[in-house]
RNA sequence: GGCGACGUAGCCAAGUGGUAAGGCAGAGCUCUGCAAAAGCUCCACCCCCAGUUCGAUUCUGGGCGUCGCCUCCA
């Protein structure tokens, strides 16, 4: 069996093939930089992510080229623009590089290409030109519209019937166009817009050619698969659709149409009025980028899901105890064989089963929950390197790398966590000690420790279990966790 | 009004016509003077009703409920 993926376009899950043997090409809609990114646009790249790491698994062997656009001038980059005083591509610029530096926080691998919609009005008038010609298109008087009427198909991928839209009455009334459905393919430019020349009069884009004239370009049609999140699949991928296929004598423009599932924020859509938006950028700065990817992964990528903060604290924990058990795999280490077949396939099975990474995860897992097993029957260093083959294939490999795990020793946690302990750490110690212990010329926060657990080890031994408790409960006031073992006892800085 | 998704343990969530993965939380145990840390173990009959079936959480129909899209949107 290989892989299989949920086709939007048959509404069937479909083996997964390409028409090119060996190389798949895959067209992603990228983003609208002209506002903040958010967790929702991340989830969507985080998913194409994972599915292009898994096509170019040697379980699949795939060459990929993956295009991935950036709507680089449109309504409300223009707007903004007008509010602050600048020019567009500032502001698109200036919300890119940020998304661009939360993808890269994120470990989302770069596109091969990532075409900029500005960087190819040649390719886009062409394509209208085209349309125009074949009668698909008309010339009006604020721009050129796409005349639906003319395509039976439209509708198709989203299921909805042409009457039916005319019905819902929520489509703005346009007195130059044909009919209310009928979208923009160039808009001519107003006196202080930004403008490119065509031979029907200076404009730009309207949004959807231009992903019709980059993938075309860029790919060639047919082409693989087309993605983007669910709420691209209308208007956005029908007017695609509707555009790339008047103009090709056998359609499908792409074989197969995948859509990510959108994201909740707190039980709601997010948005700026809910008070539930927060910028990716922000959002990363409060949690760890692989316990984002980890939370993810545990809901199936077609479904909605909810993100709270309660989630990606579970994510948050459970991602340090498969690093705790790396961890303890690696220090056993030992045994190469064998190489773990059986989880092996448990894996592959239910990511060919259309990606389905709460199950694949899920024998990950399975086998931390075995690492004792796997350690004394001496094969730790297989088991390990079944983590680290499938944290990759999910992008989480940085989290297991030996660095990430190096974080796991006591001693590494305590030194780490140490350097955050501020000044006035000695001070605060004192305080919490009383008269208990007196730390008489001690400078340093390591010597303080010391000093007070060889006064907690003096009364453990005098049998003063009270002096002993209120020594650890002291030092657990300022961020210091103790542990007795036979050798003796050891501590780690946690954070307070 | 139209289209669509979803409703599984306290929370998140996967999945199958034959009695339900995984994560978080919780409980017990081991260890410990007591703890902590770590490890081990335990924890659901799948919204309601009707039907199909030897058998349904999984199929069909109906109901209730939640959410999304139909306007820019990953």
């Amino acid at each position: 069996m290989a892989l299989r993926l949920h086709n939007t376009r048959t509404r069937t899950v479909e083996p997964f093939r390409t028409l090119e043997p060996g190389h798949a090409r895959i067209y992603v809609c990228g983003l609208t930089p002209s506002a903040e990114g958010h967790l929702g646009h991340a989830r969507s790249f985080l998913f194409f992510d994972v599915l292009r790491r898994y096509l170019e698994h040697p379980r699949n062997g795939y060459r990929v080229t993956y295009v991935k656009n950036v709507t680089d001038v449109d309504d409300r980059a223009i707007a903004t623009a007008k509010a602050e005083g600048t020019t567009f591509d500032r502001v698109v610029a200036r919300f890119y590089e940020s998304f661009r530096d939360s993808m890269r926080t994120l470990g989302v691998r770069e596109p091969d290409q990532e075409p900029y919609a500005t960087q190819f009005i040649p390719e886009i008038t062409a394509m209208i030109a085209e349309l125009i010609e074949r009668g698909y298109a008309y010339v009006s008087e604020d721009g050129i519209y796409y005349d639906v009427a003319k395509f039976p198909r439209y509708g198709r991928l989203s299921g909805k019937n042409v009457e039916e839209l005319l019905v819902g009455a929520r489509i703005a009334e346009n007195e130059h166009k044909h009919d209310p459905l009928d979208f923009a393919l160039w808009k001519f430019a107003k006196p202080d817009e930004p403008r490119w020349d065509s031979p029907w009069g200076a404009g730009r884009p309207g949004w959807h050619i231009e992903c019709s004239a980059m993938s075309r370009a860029l790919l060639g049609v047919p082409f693989d698969l087309h993605g983007g999140g669910y709420d691209l699949i209308f208007p956005h991928h029908e007017n695609e659709i509707a555009q790339s296929e008047a103009l090709m004598p056998e359609p499908p423009m792409a074989v197969m149409w995948l859509h990510g599932g959108l994201l909740n924020f707190e039980g709601r859509k997010m948005s700026k009025s809910l008070g539930n938006f927060e910028p990716l950028s922000a959002l990363l700065q409060r949690h760890d980028p692989m316990a984002i990817r980890l939370l993810f992964l545990q809901t199936g990528y077609q479904k909605p899901m909810n993100f709270t903060e309660d989630s990606i604290g579970a994510a948050k924990i459970a991602l340090e105890r498969l690093q705790k058990a790396a961890y303890r795999l690696r220090a056993a280490g030992g045994g190469e064989l064998p190489a773990l077949d059986a989880e092996r396939t448990e894996l592959f099975e239910a990511l060919d089963n259309d990606m389905d990474t709460s199950r694949a995860l899920s024998v990950l897992f399975k086998v931390a929950g075995a690492t004792q097993q796997f350690a004394e029957g001496g094969n730790a260093a297989a088991a390990l390197a079944f983590v680290r083959e499938g944290a990759e294939i999910f992008g989480l490999g940085s989290a297991f790398a030996d660095t990430a795990l190096d974080a796991f020793s006591d001693e590494q946690r305590s030194q780490s966590a140490l350097a955050a302990l501020d000044e006035g750490f000695v001070e605060r110690l004192r305080e919490r000690l009383g008269d208990a212990v007196h730390l008489n010329g001690v400078a340093t926060p390591e010597a303080a420790i010391q000093a007070v657990i060889e006064a907690r080890n003096a009364a453990r031994k005098a049998k003063d279990f009270a002096l002993s408790d209120r020594l650890r409960d002291a030092l657990a006031a300022v961020g210091i966790a103790l542990k007795d073992s036979k050798d003796g006892t050891t501590w780690t800085a946690v954070a307070p």
